[in-house]
DNA sequence: TTTTATTGTAATGTCAAGCATTACATCTAA
DNA sequence: TTAGATGTAATGCTTGACATTACAATAAAA
């Protein structure tokens, strides 16, 4: 089991946005080409950044843009926008037999656990901002 | 996505193999009724649980028995037992195009924190063991 | 106003994973 | 030797991810 690539493919996206913006139409096709992907694959993923506000599209005439401080974009943000995951992360089996004194209370004690668990996940992911992943573009290229 | 049933489907089983130890023959089909999956999915789950020198079956009689110390055993160890990740649990996009400077680079920046959201996951699993479930269990049976 | 490039979106196909289930060879204890 | 289990292969179903084709709607430029 993997989380799905639409997350990093997201991440991806806006930072090309980022980059080229101003200098080149950012278009699916543009994305598309940088990502590796097939540009429908972008389009949808703009279309989920932009009902996060993250980004404006500008159909027909093409391109996109950045229209939220980065600062104020973390990964938890993209992570959410494009719903990597669906309500709880871990998925319980549905039918333990109540009538087993196991059965009954397995998911009362269980579910704190792993609702834990998904949260360390997520609070990881909600400490990293975009800013943040641009420093360390900068960096990497200087190194 | 989710992250498949194996896991509190094993966790589940552990909980009944040792909650009936003695008292009843721990067989699949025994556990299978409390967890409520066919009893071959509960013996795969024996297996994997075996392999981590968490039980012993006894092929031919019949039952399984813990081990293990429960302090021993985070949930955590169940996890990794029933492999419900296969390495990284984000998946990445295959193939970045390196001829753009997004694409060349966003592999070495990002892998960084999503190795950081998934050691917080795993952390948080290792952080309980199976004897602290079971005090809960009594907890929650006492309320 | 027509053309052109692009987005928004539906439809389809492929592939892998999860889970359920049947079947049966193998094993062990009574 | 028999009866009840486990170990394990095989099969089928369903779902989700991802790729891709196609085309209507849109907006800017010619």
């Amino acid at each position: 089991m993997k989380i799905t690539s639409r997350f990093t493919v997201a991440v991806h996206t806006l930072l090309v946005i980022y980059y080229f913006s101003g200098k080149e139409k950012t278009t699916s096709d543009f994305i598309a080409a940088s990502v590796n992907v097939n540009p429908v694959v972008i389009r949808r993923t703009l279309l989920s950044l932009k009902g996060a506000g993250m980004i404006e599209v500008k159909a027909g005439s093409g391109g996109a843009d950045i229209v939220k401080d980065l600062k104020e974009i973390t990964l938890y943000d993209v992570y959410r926008a494009v719903e990597c995951v669906d309500g709880d992360l871990f998925h319980f089996h549905e039918n333990p037999n109540p009538s087993c004194p196991v059965g009954r209370s397995i998911h009362s004690v269980l579910d704190v656990h792993l609702a834990d668990a998904q949260a360390a996940l997520e609070n990881s992911l909600r400490g990293v901002t975009l800013a943040q992943i641009v420093q360390e573009f900068e960096a990497h290229r200087g190194a």
